[in-house]
DNA sequence: GGATTTGTTATACGGTTGTTCAACAAGTCT
DNA sequence: AGACTTGTTGAACAACCGTATAACAAATCC
């Protein structure tokens, strides 16, 4: 439909390619919608291409997890980098960086959803969701302590932080009218005011 | 208007059994999984009774919803007068009484992904969610408001104690073995604590 | 009793799902 | 040039989807 037929292409750009729709799909269909065919549709390719590059939908679904969780996990990587070295800042930089694009963006949320949707029935999924739900409290840990948090305060802290950063992200996507992104960085300051201040 | 007594079960009873089915059937199979006929299969009765009693599928989902978030309110109302008249104990009762049974049930949280998958797409639904967000935070304002937070610092507060709220309840039914619903707990009264010395 | 109302089933229909596979186009090798 | 490899297609398949509806079962009314 948009590509002329029959042309060859690197498999690995193929498959980003693929990813990428199935991205598009989960964020404008929902997960229900996420079919083969639709994906294909949305990538400009055959349906039966689809096997042919990932062993079944859901394994293209678990790889589409995967490069979701590493381009948040550098978005905010990058954030902290460009906070400077003040603990803090680099502290709030990683806190508020889920607050805005491409992190608080409704089909992300979408992608989100459909993995969690998935955790329930497919073993494989909830190990990926427990690994990045570790990587997000480790990484939050070693920020938390450059600021002053005692060792023992740490693993809830961390835990504490999280589901902040979680709850604020998710209802920030699920209906973005009803705080701001401006709103949620005051608030996680705010929380992180009172947390540090109290809790070393 | 006399009821009429000749029919062979309650319709009521019947909408309710197929409402818990729909919910048994999103805990094991996840949203994918919640087709009419598997509804049906799990509620004993044939694929052609789900259209009878609501509206299609989606109908029936909602109105799952409307029964997840009624027993959610229940639940926590209860928390809230059983813990007596202290406005501190009133608010924590309301905060962790969403980390114990069966508020902080797995096939609960099933649900709940069901109708976030539908957010997006469905006007309704969103429409749905919004309500019950409103109304979890206008509940919290009121206990914040009793325990002395200024009115100033009543909405965000309320936004940042739901959120983590949320976070918290959404990581403990993904994974359960991450951390407990007492640990979930004491991290919910550290920050609460934390908010309210530093927050009026 | 028979007529009637109502709950329920079974089935049929058109459409979509995931997956497989023979065929084919385009580049590479000899 | 011909043979081979690789990427891709599109049709086929069985299974499932949501919905509609005619037929059946049971309870009530007259």
């Amino acid at each position: 439909m948009k590509e002329p037929a029959y042309r060859r292409s690197e498999p690995d750009a193929r498959r980003r390619s693929l990813i990428e729709a199935c991205m598009r799909v989960l964020g404008s269909e929902g997960a229900a919608g996420a079919s083969v065919r639709a994906i294909a549709r949305e990538a400009g390719v055959s349906p039966g291409l689809v096997n042919h590059y990932f062993d079944g939908v859901d394994a293209l679904i678990a790889e589409t997890y995967g490069e979701v969780d590493r381009t948040v996990r550098a978005h905010l990587a990058a954030a902290v980098e460009g906070a400077g070295s003040d603990p803090r800042a680099r502290l709030e930089a990683f806190v508020t960086g889920s607050f805005t694009a491409p992190i608080a963006d409704p089909r992300l949320l979408a992608t989100w959803i459909a993995f969690w949707s998935l955790v329930a029935a497919r073993p494989e999924i909830a190990r990926q969701h427990d690994q990045h739900y570790a990587g997000f409290r480790q990484t939050l840990e070693a920020l938390l302590a450059d600021c002053g948090v005692a060792p023992a305060a740490l693993r809830r802290t961390a835990i504490g932080v999280t589901a902040l950063v979680d709850g604020l992200w998710l209802e920030l996507c699920l209906s973005p009218d009803c705080f701001s992104a401006e709103e949620a960085d005051g608030i996680a300051r705010r929380f992180l005011d009172a947390l540090i201040s109290t809790g070393r």
